[in-house]
DNA sequence: TCTGGGGTCCTAGGACCC
DNA sequence: TCTGGGGTCCTAGGACCC
């Protein structure tokens, strides 16, 4: 029996922790840029605003001067995210995070009524102390445990934030409510075919011939059915094995032109990458960068361009891997152009404890890899960049722009300005 | 005027080998 | 006129998720 928590609105809700005058509003939090909508309160639910709306195209659904529109803080939203699996990890066996708001489980009794009790009781603690509204769905896959956590969030006062669906004919009756689309690993592309042959909900996808899924589309969507139909397929959890890949990258506030410019944003990205490949232990193979122009303007001459290199030794040393993805930038940079994109990412990433550098010479390797950790020790107590190892700017040219930060909340401002 | 960032897995097809 | 067959590895791209 698996268990799925999820925190409601989660970007919103932890808004609302810090000002409660955004409670019974419609409150949206975009992304980076200020660009679409990432996340919504109930109300700008109901008022018809989608998830990954454009913030311009808001009015488009509903009286824009009515909605609060909030730029993200993610750095905050991931503290407190810490908060509620801190207290999850305390009530439940094997917590596994999926993303920065929902965690799977595994039933801590079998008793489903002491469980029940005990669950609705770590739902109304979490909103307690940390403030977070919170819902749990239990079933026997993760596949079915989203379903019961739809409708554990939809239907609260019925459910006390938990729901069971476990009983054969209760899942039956489920599946037959649930829009194909709304199945977890049906997305845009597969519910539009399978809806073209007729199927229109959980239920009918479960009667299609599991082979006939096989051979027409794939292994992956024949094990969300099997999974549908109650058959455990463990879907491979991500949080159970170290990232593959390591990708930091930005949509920049406005079109750059300017090579140091970029440069300096690319300086930026890899120092990011490189700190988070130490604070996971790995290290990484090869570094790609990429660049791109602006796919919104059809006016301008479009560039995209990436190029990977690999590092002689793995590592995860910041000046080696600033220093690769600038010389990968360097190769795809062509003057003329607009750019309004870049990022550099990790790949080849393999587990290793540290900083690995030329082996003749192990006195540098051993005063470098202090001097790592002793950077990420302050970074991590005083703000990620206090001490920097390159020249870039702290904000370029090229930083986001986010000019909707809520500084209504004195509190909200003193906490995120320590944590920051 | 304004359109995110960060991941995963699977598959098809090309290169290459015997 | 005739143009193998089977295997592996790699990569690009598509689909999905939050």
């Amino acid at each position: 029996m698996y268990g799925l928590v999820d925190c409601n609105n989660f970007f919103v809700s932890c808004e609302r922790v810090f000002d409660p005058r955004l409670n019974g509003k419609k409150v949206v939090v975009l992304s980076n840029n200020d660009g679409c909508v990432i996340a919504r309160s109930n109300e700008a639910k109901a008022a018809g605003i989608p998830m990954g709306c454009p913030a311009f195209k808001i009015k488009e659904h509903t009286d824009p001067s009515q909605v609060i529109q909030l730029s993200a803080r993610h750095i905050l939203y991931r503290d407190l995210s810490d908060r509620v699996m801190q207290i999850l990890d305390q009530e439940v066996v094997n917590l596994q995070q999926y993303s920065v708001d929902e965690a799977f489980f595994v039933l801590p009794q079998e008793d489903v009524e002491t469980s029940h009790r005990v669950m609705a009781d770590v739902v109304k603690r979490i909103k307690q102390y940390v403030g977070i509204p919170v819902s749990v769905g239990f079933a026997p896959t993760r596949t079915l445990a989203k379903v019961a956590n739809h409708i554990a969030k939809k239907d609260r006062r019925i459910t006390d934030g938990v729901y069971w669906l476990v009983r054969p004919e209760a899942i039956d009756i489920i599946l037959r409510r649930t829009p194909i689309e709304d199945v977890w690993g049906i997305g845009r592309r597969l519910s539009a075919s399978l809806q073209a042959r007729g199927i229109k909900t959980a239920a009918d996808f479960v009667k299609l011939p599991p082979s006939l899924v096989r051979s027409q589309y794939s292994v992956t969507l024949e094990r969300t059915q099997r999974e549908l139909m109650g058959h455990d397929c463990q879907i491979a959890n991500p949080v159970d094995i170290a990232h593959k890949t390591i990708m930091t990258s930005r949509t920049f506030g406005k079109i750059i032109t300017d090579r140091d410019e970029i440069a300096d944003a690319i300086v930026n990205f890899a120092e990011r990458t490189a700190r988070q490949l130490r604070n996971e232990g790995s290290v990484a193979g090869s570094i790609m960068t990429y660049v791109r122009g602006d796919r919104f303007r059809e006016d301008l001459p479009f560039y995209s361009n990436s190029c990977q290199l690999t590092l002689d030794t793995p590592t995860n040393d910041t000046m080696t891997i600033v220093r690769k993805a600038l010389n990968a930038f360097y190769h795809i940079w062509r003057e003329g152009f607009g750019y309004r994109k870049a990022g550099v990412m990790a790949l080849d990433i393999e587990h290793g404890s540290g900083i690995q550098l030329n082996l003749f010479d192990p006195d540098d390797y051993g005063k470098l890899r202090r001097l790592m950790t002793s950077i990420d020790n302050i970074n991590n107590m005083y703000g990620s960049r206090s001490v920097k190892l390159t020249p870039s700017l702290q904000r370029g040219e090229w930083s986001p722009n986010q000019n909707h930060f809520n500084t209504q909340s004195k509190t909200l401002y003193f906490y995120t300005g320590m944590i920051r």
